[in-house]
DNA sequence: CCGCATCCTGCACGATACTG
DNA sequence: CAGTATCGTGCAGGATGCGG
């Protein structure tokens, strides 16, 4: 996919982008998945506009979602390296999240994605409208 | 969210980057929603290395999808006009898909994506082994 | 050939109750 | 406070058959 980025107009090598590194390719989506679902976005947004946290913080300023939720989604991150947990000995617990290195480099990653989004708006939104009026017309 | 990327150390002026768009974040995550679920992303990349394709080519080119869900995910990206879907009025039916330049310029937009997966393979690898044995032992 | 309608299944997620 | 465990359910998506 990223063949999209450089096509020197096959004056190099005639590669065979259609033979993507398997693991590359599961990895991007996997992650794409991840930060497509509900939550993990808004975790990397909040995690990284007001530094480490606390659970409960963090279940607070996001409204509607389930504490089940909250904590499989920082699990999750967890494991791939996105978030570091810090468990302090005290009773009663204090756990804090803080996006790691990665993380913040995943969410600059994105950056691109929500950048296309501002300038595209319209052109989308345009597009829907006109789809759904000719469905309904 | 593109906070991520300009922090110029806030010398600049003291912005409220939790108030973004809701109509911009809306969109983020439709797109990321849908790049993000099983198909989307392989049908930008078929679209983009080999051009316009009709229905039952694409159809053979991703083992394991079914019928329904690739007209079902054309059609969303048509509506979100990121595809352009042409019918010939011959029968038996002949029906060709191409990318638009805004679903060209998107696939371009994941490339940041694509490139962070390649360059922290290991270190997500590395991160979720780790994970997976503190959890066994 | 293309795509819609119908039926069926599994899983993701919310709600709730319980522990260290 | 910060989780796990259990149950109920809604909906995404596969399989199949029909229609233009």
């Amino acid at each position: 996919m990223p063949a999209i980025a450089n096509q020197p107009d096959g004056l190099t090598s005639p590669k065979r982008y259609d033979e993507i590194d398997p693991r590359v390719e599961a990895l991007v989506h996997d992650l794409i998945g991840q930060v497509a679902d509900k939550w993990t976005m808004l975790l990397i947004e909040i995690l990284h506009d007001h530094g480490e946290q606390r659970f409960t913080r963090i279940f607070k300023k996001i409204p509607g979602i389930s504490q089940k939720m909250l904590t499989q989604t920082l699990r999750q991150m967890e494991r791939n390296g996105l978030v570091h947990r810090t468990v302090h000995p005290v009773v009663p617990p204090r756990v804090e999240y803080r996006l790691t290195d990665l993380g913040e480099s995943l969410g600059e990653a994105f950056c691109g994605v929500w950048t296309w989004a501002e300038t595209h708006l319209e052109k989308v939104d345009t597009a829907r409208r006109r789809f759904d009026d000719r469905a309904a017309g």
